[in-house]
RNA sequence: GGAGAGAUGGCCGAGUGGUCGAAGGCGCUCCCCUGCUAAGGGAGUAUAGGCUCAAAAAGCUUAUCGAGGGUUCGAAUCCCUCUCUCUCCGCCA
């Protein structure tokens, strides 16, 4: 979310700027409202402190044993004039609230302009890719001849995007995330966390997935109070007749959790932190579930897109002073987890139209797949600056003056099915073994090569 | 799932319709006193927003006592719904 302040004083600017990321602000709808809100407010305000002084009037009147009736007269007309405005007020800051909900955050004037993915600048590149004397063959192809994948029994199981993986390449999945986990926490300071897999809406709009991206989650919907369950009673049913509640159902669903990133970002919701706690560094090693609405089509064969998979997410919450150096120092972290692997990538700076809705800077690691001739995201690191902390609340206490928001960072260290497949692709060898990278071998059992 | 208790400021805890953003204590900050790592005295100590203002400062003002709604001139206090926490029983990895 966006500084509303901002919005107010420099519209045109934060218009132009968001064009950049193909997005139109609806400039006149916004103005138009924020006029209304601040009628509104000044309006509802004045009436609200004429009837609390007029309250206090009575108050202090009757403590005296005088006569009321004048001042309550006074006020008597001050009840539906004031019950109106309130509704109207809140109805229009709710307006102005779902505009402010689904601008994206404004790119850093470090961040490239562009149309789209084209247009994403090579920061760095690391490793050669190795030659081969033979027909490379891709994951799948490699770990069905290992008879360790089996897509067609996980497609039985679940669907289409989900993936089953037996023996020795299960137990090399394990080991990747132990390994990036054990990194992190013994060699880049990070702590670990277990956290939730299911989250609710709160958090998942604290990080920006939500309202806009829900058809991009799985939702869990919760059977109770509304449904036809409850109607069935008697006695419920006249409750729920003459109940004066709110009560949203889908307000109360559980999500799971497309990234970690989630969880782990919203630890700091309606927080104040200590300045001496900062920077606070995360990581945690979980499933994520993505509905992949919307790319049919794309990535079909293979696990490189899934309902499913596994990441190791790094998180920090910092000082607004410091989220560039974390940005780059996180995305050094991410980047020392394929140097050990020994896997060639390149690193690329988003450009703006290619840049996620919460963040300010991306930083998109790219892992060499030699069948498919080409560089794949297997991390993208952000900093959002104080995006996600402005939906969230999560503030630090200065020195001096009031709280601040927080700047959050996030990035994949790394995604452990690509990372997997990664592995498979570039270790593989003419008679369909893989080899396996030497950093993982205490996490094999000293196993060295997978093997038919 | 059944029965009961509860949710107040950084923490503890008072407050059952009126001047309460909230007593008191603890903690923290600053000052004073004290020649010694103690004790005492004083002051301060929530957050978000709006308006006035070029801005700052300042002033005025609104909201918030788990959340939402209601009753009332007025709600931390009364009513309804929900959420969460705790205790006992049941079930369970």
């Amino acid at each position: 979310m966006l500084d509303i302040q901002l919005l107010r004083t420099d519209l045109a600017h934060v218009a132009r700027v968001l064009a950049t990321r193909n997005y139109i602000f609806p400039t006149t709808e916004f103005s138009a409202l924020e006029a209304e809100r601040k009628n509104l407010q000044t309006y509802t305000e004045e009436l609200q402190a004429r009837r609390n002084a007029a309250s206090r009037q009575i108050g202090n009147a009757k403590s005296r044993g005088e006569d009321v009736s004048s001042i309550l007269a006074e006020v008597a007309s001050l009840g539906d004039e004031l019950r109106q405005a309130e509704a109207q007020l809140q109805k229009t800051q709710a307006a102005l609230q779902q505009i402010l909900l689904q601008i994206p955050n404004l790119p850093h004037s470090s961040v490239p302009e562009g149309i789209n993915e084209a247009d994403n600048r090579e920061v760095r590149r690391w490793g050669t890719p190795r030659a081969f004397d033979f027909m490379v063959r891709d994951h799948v192809s490699i770990g069905e001849g290992l008879g360790l994948l089996d897509f067609p029994t996980a497609t039985k199981l679940s669907g289409a995007r989900f993936s089953l993986m037996t023996g020795a390449l299960a137990r090399l999945h394990r080991a990747l995330a132990q390994f990036m986990l054990d990194t992190h926490t013994q060699e880049h300071g990070y702590t670990e966390a277990y956290v939730p897999y299911l989250v609710n809406a709160e958090s998942l709009r604290g990080t920006g997935q939500l309202p806009k991206f829900k058809e991009d989650l799985f939702e869990i919907p919760r059977k109770k109070a509304g449904s036809v369950e409850v109607l069935s009673g008697q006695e419920n049913y006249q409750d729920a007749l003459t109940s004066n509640s709110t009560y949203q159902p889908e307000d109360d669903d559980l999500y799971l959790i497309p990234t970690a990133e989630v969880p782990l970002s919203n630890m700091v919701r309606d927080r104040i932190v200590a300045l001496e706690s900062l920077p606070i560094k995360l990581t945690a090693h979980t499933p994520c579930f993505r509905s992949e609405a919307g790319s049919y089509g794309r990535d079909t064969r293979g696990m490189i897109r899934q309902h499913q998979f596994e990441k190791v997410e790094l998180v920090q919450i910092v000082h607004p002073q410091h989220s560039y150096e974390a940005l780059e120092e996180l995305t050094g972290h991410a980047e020392t987890i394929l140097q050990k692997l020994e896997l060639p990538y390149r690193v690329m700076a988003l450009c703006t139209a290619d840049m996620g809705f919460s963040a300010a800077k991306t930083y998109d690691i790219e892992v060499w797949l030699p069948e498919q001739n080409a560089f794949r995201e297997i991390s993208s690191c952000s900093n959002c600056e104080a995006f996600q902390a402005r939906r969230m609340q999560a503030r630090f206490r200065k020195e001096k003056g009031k709280p601040e928001l927080l700047h959050t960072i996030n990035g994949s260290g790394l995604a452990v099915g690509r990372t997997l497949v990664a592995i498979l692709e570039n270790f593989q060898n003419s008679d369909g073994s893989v080899s396996i990278p030497e950093i993982l071998h205490p996490y094999m059992g000293g196993l060295v090569r997978l093997t038919a």
